[in-house]
DNA sequence: CCGCTTATTATGTCCGGACATATTGACGGC
DNA sequence: GCCGTCAATATGTCCGGACATAATAAGCGG
């Protein structure tokens, strides 16, 4: 139970919605009214509110009213599209071709895209990604970021081409991937990346950051990816959730 | 350029943070006196406060202060997508500006483009999408593809631009999305959309596919959205799926 | 100098009020 | 019945005040 009022409203509320008490698509009750109902102030009321909002249960609109758009807050276990486990599948589907191993400190530019401090000691494993054998190009380039303590991990990535890097930091250090935060954007293939993957330097190219989190929410691993425009596509399927 | 004194304070301070007037590592001034600092009352400077830890650029601890995080927002218009409803409440975050309604007849790349047959009619609906106001460039292209039996339907999108084009169709012609294909891809920018995003023509672009079917898998629209390198990251969260 | 206690400080919670803004509904006129 | 205008309504912005809580700094004693 927590101890501030708004996340008592805002918990109470949250529970009345599951429960079908509102339904989705119908207007909750005023802002005034709440307030009169939980015996708080409207403020603490909109505090409630807001925590509902950016819980994606709730939109509000003036005049209108706080109307119901979902009975339960997303369900971020309910990626249908991609989980982990499409992950693990993916790293079997495209063997990894180990191309360099190094000792790599951030700079702002790396910082920047990994999200990391300026500074931070990484190892660095970069690698091609091969899709179907039929086809003459690999799919993409792979930098895999792990802490540089992890340095005989190496060794093990090149002898097992088909295993997620991630699973060979569980087996070896004990860390398990619990979440995935992934990040997709438009970028450009810088020229050695290019090279490598037989396209135009400067060609467009979709990058994918991904940061494995163990269930403390601590980041072991990070890689960016690189897939040249006509390569991949990053397939997803969203369900709405209530009925 | 914001309209609200909150949302003009934060523009400031992310602005000042950006420029390196304050380090990251320091405490900014306290609420009070930023209150006193900008003549606002702290409840304003708190709203500011809120929104500049919403972006990650500040964390805030009781009788330490307000210290700053990162130097720049992570990218702005970072979108996390798992459901249908996540999809609501990012049409409603970035509104929409219809450029153009049209009748068109799938061609061999439109068709290519859309996973349909060559010569289906669709009604296309052209719009810019915008982001934060106190941006100068939209954040992305969209032509939304409907059945051209849904003639009327234009007009109701002018009139409501923070409202997803499936939810009109659902109130107008009742289908109901049930599932969103979503398909993301490395491109680049045609010129007529380059200009009208105030970007170069052959632009890397984030081109992002979605088929909005119903309950009975029928699919009655489809979006194609492009938006360049920079402005914009699909951000998702992979969660382990077994114990 | 070090450790402990207490006062001070900066953010967090919650109250209340007033006005602004967007939207809907009611009413009147044609 | 339809359209236009205006009033009412519900959320959004912003002010101010008071007290709670967490954390640091200051002061004092050994």
């Amino acid at each position: 139970m927590s101890g501030t009022r708004y996340a008592e409203i805002a918990d109470d509320l949250t529970q009345q919605i599951a429960a079908g008490r509102f339904a989705v698509g119908s207007l909750l009750p005023t802002e005034l009214e709440l307030s009169a109902r939980y015996g708080a102030s409207r403020h603490t009321v909109r505090s409630a509110l807001d925590a509902l909002q950016g819980l994606g249960l709730v939109s509000r609109r003036k005049k209108v009213g706080t109307r119901v758009e979902a009975a339960r807050p997303p369900d971020r276990f309910r990626q249908s599209l991609t989980s982990v486990e499409d992950l693990v599948q993916f790293g079997e589907a495209h063997r990894r071709d180990v191309q360099d191993i190094a000792e790599v400190v951030a700079d702002r530019a790396l910082a920047d895209e990994l999200g990391c401090e300026v500074g931070r000691r990484w190892l660095r494993i970069s690698s091609l990604r091969w899709g179907d054998a039929a086809k003459p190009d690999p799919v993409g380039w792979t930098d895999v970021y792990v802490d540089a303590s992890y340095a005989d991990l190496g060794e093990a990535v090149r002898a097992s081409p088909g295993v997620l890097i991630s699973h060979l930091v569980e087996e070896r250090y004990g860390r398990r991937v619990a979440e995935i935060q992934q990040d997709v954007q438009a970028a450009t293939l810088p020229e050695a990346v290019a090279r490598a993957l037989g396209a135009e330097p400067g060609a467009p190219a979709l990058r994918i950051i991904r940061r494995y989190a163990d269930a403390a929410r601590a980041v072991f691993e990070i890689s960016s990816t690189l897939h040249p425009a006509g390569r991949f596509t990053l397939s997803s399927r969203l369900k709405r959730q209530a009925g």
